[in-house]
DNA sequence: ACTCATTGCGTTATCGTGACACAATGTAAA
DNA sequence: TTTACATTGTGTCACGATAACGCAATGAGT
C-alpha cells in the first residue's frame, strides 16, 4: 500500500529532510453562522482528532513552515498568521503515542526521530471560511471545521494548544484590527460587531460598537445595503486597507 | 587545558544531553540609576557580546531551561521570567560563526551538532540590578550590564532578540503591574515613575501617574519618607502583594 | 533667612464611554 | 392593503476617567 510505504519513510529518514524536536501547530479559525469554527483532522488510526501540523524543513523559516503548512490544508495563500506560544512539555509526545499510532496502521518500526521529544510552536490563523477547502492529510481521513464551544476529544495538549490560541487572539483584539481575513469583503455592521462579540464572548452595545469602530477609521460605508434580508436592510462596509493595516502597525487604543 | 578539553566535549557529545537544533536566550532587564539595563557576555574569542542563553536538556520543559540559565548568570532564582518570540531565520546561527570561534580558542573540529542550524526561544526576566552577582559562562570572560541605549557590537541577531523583549515588555505594561522584581522592596513614587518612564520611554506626568497608580491598589503608602535627599523628602511605598498578583492575573485596564 | 528644586494634594475642562430614546425600514402576518 | 414587529440608523445625556495645571509644603544648600 503507497501509503504504508510513505509512511515508514517519513519515520525512517523524515530527518534528513525537517529538523529534529521541534515542530509547527496551526490553529485555524474561521467565522460561519455567528460561530468561531476550528479546523480539525481527524486520524486515520485513533478516532481522536488534532491540529494541522507539520514539520520544519532544515532551511526554512518557522514562519514558512506555518504558511506552508496552512497552504496544504486549506489551500490559501498570504494569510495573516501570528506565532503565539511554545509547548515543550517533555510528555506532550511520547514514544508510545507514536508506536500506538504504528500499531493501529500495521506498521512496526524500533527506532525514528518521531519517537524522540517535540517541542510546538503555536501559530494562529484567522481565515476567510468559505474561501477554504479543506484537505486531509495522508495520515489523516478527514479534516472539518468544530465550533469552538463544541470540540471533540483531541490528541495530545491540541486541547491546550486551542485555548492559549484563544487567549492569545482575545488579547490581539485590543490593540489591533480584525475581521479582514475572516469575513467577506462586503460586511455589514451587525456582520462584524457578531464577529467581536463571539470571539470575546460577550454582548456588545450595538450603537456603541458602531460609533468606536467608524472613529478608528478602519471601514468604509458604502452606499449600497444588504438585500433580502427580514426587516430594516443594514449597509455595507468595506475595510479602509490603508487605515487598516496601519491600526495593525500603531495598535488602536480600543475598549470594547 | 581543562576549558578546551570541557569545550571540546560540548561541540561532540553535547547532543546526548540537549535537544539538537533549539536553544533559550534570556534578555536580562534591571533597572539603575534611572537606566534600563540589559546583562550582557562577553565572548572569550571573539570581542562581540551576547545574550546569556543556554540549551534544553532532554527531559526539561523550556521555562525551566530558562530559569536555569537565569540562575546561571545572576545567582538569582524563581524570577518573573517570560517567554515572548520563537527566533528561526535559517542563516542566524551558521557552521562558519562556530567554526571561527573554535578555530579562536584553538580547537579543531569537522562535526559537531553544534553546527547545526538552531531555532532559539526568547525569553525576557526583570530582575533587581543590585541583587545581581553576574557570573560569565565558561565561554565568555566577563558579564556586565548595558544601557538599553548604549548597547555595544553584538553577535548573530541578538540585538533583533533585545529589540523584540523591548516591545514585548512595554505591551505587557498596559496590562500588568510592573516593578516587583525591578524596584527594591520599598520605593518613592518618583522612582517607579522613572521606571515606567524609561521603559515606555516617554515623559508622564507626575501628579496624574501618582493618583492611577494608587488607585490601581497596587501600592501601599508608608509612613515612611526617603532620608538625606535634597528638597522634599517623598513617601516610601510598597507593594501590595495580593492585590498585585491579583492585577498580575487579571489585568488592570490601564492607561499612561 | 533666603533660594529653589521637588513633592503632596487639589481643581478644572474635556473626552470617551455606557446606557438609552426614537424614528426609519422592509418583510411577514393579518 | 394594512398592520405588526424585529432590526437598523441616528442622536442624546450623564458619568467617570483623563489631561493639564495651580499652589502650598518641605528641606538641603547658599
Amino acid at each position: 500500500m503507497e501509503f504504508e510505504k510513505e509512511l515508514k519513510t517519513h519515520y525512517l529518514k523524515g530527518h534528513e529532510k525537517y529538523l529534529r524536536h521541534v515542530s509547527v501547530d496551526n490553529v485555524i479559525f474561521g467565522f460561519y453562522q455567528n460561530n468561531l469554527k476550528v479546523l480539525l483532522l481527524k486520524s486515520k488510526s485513533a478516532g481522536l482528532w488534532s491540529l494541522s501540523g507539520g514539520f520544519i524543513l532544515k532551511d526554512e523559516p518557522i514562519d514558512n513552515s506555518a504558511q506552508r503548512i496552512l497552504k496544504e490544508r486549506t489551500g490559501l495563500e498570504k494569510i495573516f498568521l501570528q506565532q503565539f506560544h511554545v509547548f515543550s512539555d517533555p510528555g506532550r509526545s511520547t514514544k508510545k503515542v507514536n508506536q500506538q499510532f504504528l500499531k493501529n496502521i500495521g506498521v512496526s518500526l524500533d527506532k525514528s526521530w518521531m519517537f524522540e521529544r517535540f517541542i510546538t510552536i503555536g501559530y494562529y490563523a484567522l481565515v476567510n471560511f468559505t474561501k477554504v477547502k479543506p484537505a486531509p492529510d495522508n495520515i489523516s481521513q478527514s479534516c472539518e471545521w468544530f465550533s469552538i464551544d463544541n470540540l471533540p476529544e483531541m490528541m495530545l495538549d491540541h486541547r491546550d494548544i486551542i485555548d492559549e490560541a484563544l487567549k492569545s487572539l482575545r488579547l490581539q483584539l485590543y490593540f489591533h484590527p480584525i475581521g479582514y481575513n475572516l469575513l467577506e469583503q462586503k460586511f455589514t455592521m451587525p456582520e462584524l460587531q457578531k464577529l467581536y462579540e463571539t470571539i470575546l464572548d460577550k454582548k456588545l452595545d450595538r450603537r456603541n460598537f458602531q460609533r468606536k469602530i467608524i472613529s478608528t477609521g478602519i471601514v468604509k460605508k458604502l452606499k449600497e445595503t444588504k438585500k433580502g434580508v427580514a426587516h430594516k436592510a443594514p449597509f455595507y462596509y468595506k475595510f479602509d486597507l490603508p487605515n487598516y493595516k496601519k491600526a495593525l502597525q500603531a495598535g488602536m487604543g480600543f475598549e470594547l
